[in-house]
DNA sequence: CTGAAAGCGCTTACAG
DNA sequence: CTGAAAGCGCTTACAG
């Protein structure tokens, strides 16, 4: 029914291989043979078959999406859908699909992940978290799938992609030093992930010693989470400044704001500025560049299948500051 | 490299044809063959090769998820997201892979459809909006792709899933009279989609004679939009219902609300109860059970794909009222 | 510069 | 109940 490099060759009076050779543009053809065959493709609308073509060269031309255990996180944050648009943008330049895995709970993700691989419907796969510990990585690692991690792993032989959160953290001691706070809350940090520590270490490298610095740990991770952390902050001075290390939870504490009059401004670190506007004064914030990550972690796939190694360089995106004035 | 077929017919002794056969469950084998060829499959960690299973069945085994144009929104909606869960659960339990076609601008985007159809990397597709003059739309009925909509179209003979808009609009309106109120202000509806006017005819038909109805249309479909809209609402009665026909338009507005300390009740039609709190005392919502909306959609492409027949069924999902008091 | 042939890993009539 | 053979639509040495 679909016609295929058959019809193709016979119509333009060449052999199959030499279809097969003007697709992948292949240096020995003629010119005048490469355009004759060309306009017959085109006329004909020939596509050439994925699946064959997958079949030979051993490839799947489609990478996998690892998305985090606590799944709910996938739906909630932006992050997410945000490092996929990346992504996205350089995988189809190049041809490949995405596929996802998303699955609910970590054993049926697994499971899912295994089969793509083994089933050879990916060449490769992107994790968007990092944890060292995580059983689908340690597949990945064993059975030498190529892969990117979106995030950071305190592993020299492991490689991955994030934001530059150490930088992230230095922009807003700097920028809350140039409002002219004194005192600095940290809330929101899980101290398990290094991107939280790293944030923090920006900080509190780049602040003066008169600067008082609290941190708040553990408060969760959701907008609920967010929505309820403002009856802890009630009683902090009035002139403390607010560093939120999570975007769900800051638009939770935004949006409980009025009931304390809130007056504090709230930085946080943010995917997208979609939320960036409330009541409050100042909304600006650190943009993490998400998409850029998404692009990057591609590209390293993209180039670990075309040559076959594997180059464990770790990559920090900058970050940048925001301002939003309401 | 990785056991085919082959490895594993040697070593059970059998033909490679037996051994597909056993993978298919194929009545004709014996139960004494198919349980030794099973344990080599085991022994070996055999998996079949989807590219040259698809090349020979002509399948892909994978459908393809087309979004709306306005890209924008499926990442600030969540329901794209939502509907993409229910979609998944069916698709891995049918062994089908789901591939994301998000590039940016629909001339992108229906290239990189058309590719997906051509060269069978998918075998269906379905559209998380309706809209018959969609190019993609025409392009999958053009070339007879099957294909499920999300989302009610006004055409008898093309099939899709929605939720139930009308029921949605008379359980808001029998609610809002149970409360007591007397007027009702419905926000943000864009006559042109099928699902605001659907709605609005629920609301009309199930309100009593001396309800007074009045209605804003067309503020846009951000968050932003939402907030903005505290000002339209600034002078309405205070004993005014809103009814907001977006959840995001409404959580803009939830947080613009302290700005006119707001004491209408905003009612609106949810995917998650994500954002379902606020300062405001009421947050009940209609749900609108997304993720069966996926489930349904996806259950009814398989039924194509297994039959080869496209059935022009309407289903419309039931939606369900949500009671949250804060 | 181009073609004929073999092969990628499966499935499916056909024969027995 | 099982096997040998052909074929799905490509690509890639090999030969000329």
């Amino acid at each position: 029914m679909a016609v295929t490099i058959k019809d193709v060759a016979k119509r333009a009076n060449v052999a199959p291989s030499t279809v097969s050779r003007v697709i992948s543009d292949n240096p020995a053809i003629s010119d005048a043979t490469k355009e004759k065959v060309r306009q017959v493709m085109n006329e004909m609308n020939y596509r050439p078959n994925v699946n064959a073509r997958n079949l030979v060269s051993q490839k799947a031309n489609a990478i996998g999406i690892v998305i985090p255990s606590e799944n709910e996180d996938f739906y909630e944050n932006p992050f997410f859908l945000t490092a996929l648009r990346g992504i996205n943008d350089v995988a189809v330049e190049g041809g490949y699909s995405i596929l996802l895995s998303i699955g609910d709970g970590i054993e049926e993700r697994f499971k899912h992940v295994q089969q793509l691989v083994f089933e050879k419907r990916v060449d490769g796969l992107i994790f968007l978290y990092a944890n060292d510990e995580d059983p689908i990585l340690k597949f990945a690692l064993k059975e030498n799938v190529p892969f990117t991690i979106i995030g950071s792993i305190d592993r020299p032989d492991i490689h991955f992609v994030d934001n530059n959160n150490y930088q992230a953290g230095k922009i807003v001691a700097n920028q809350l030093t140039e409002m002219g706070y004194k005192k600095f809350h940290i809330l929101g940090g899980n101290t398990e992930f290094r991107h939280i520590t790293d944030r923090e270490r920006g900080i509190r490298d780049h602040i003066a010693s008169d600067i008082v610095l609290t941190v708040d740990n553990d408060i969760g991770f959701t907008m609920e989470d967010g929505y309820n952390t403002y009856e802890k902050i009630a009683d902090l001075d009035k002139d403390t400044a607010l560093i939120v290390t999570d975007e769900t939870i800051a638009d939770g504490l935004i949006l409980a704001s009025c009931r304390i009059s809130n007056t504090f401004p709230i930085i946080t670190y943010r995917t997208t500025g979609q939320h960036a506007f409330s009541f409050i004064d100042d909304n600006s914030y650190v943009d993490l560049n998400t998409v850029e990550l998404g692009v990057q972690a591609m590209q390293n796939l993209e180039k670990q299948l075309l040559n076959n190694e594997i180059v464990p360089e770790q990559k920090f995106v900058d970050v940048s500051w925001v301002e939003v004035s309401s």
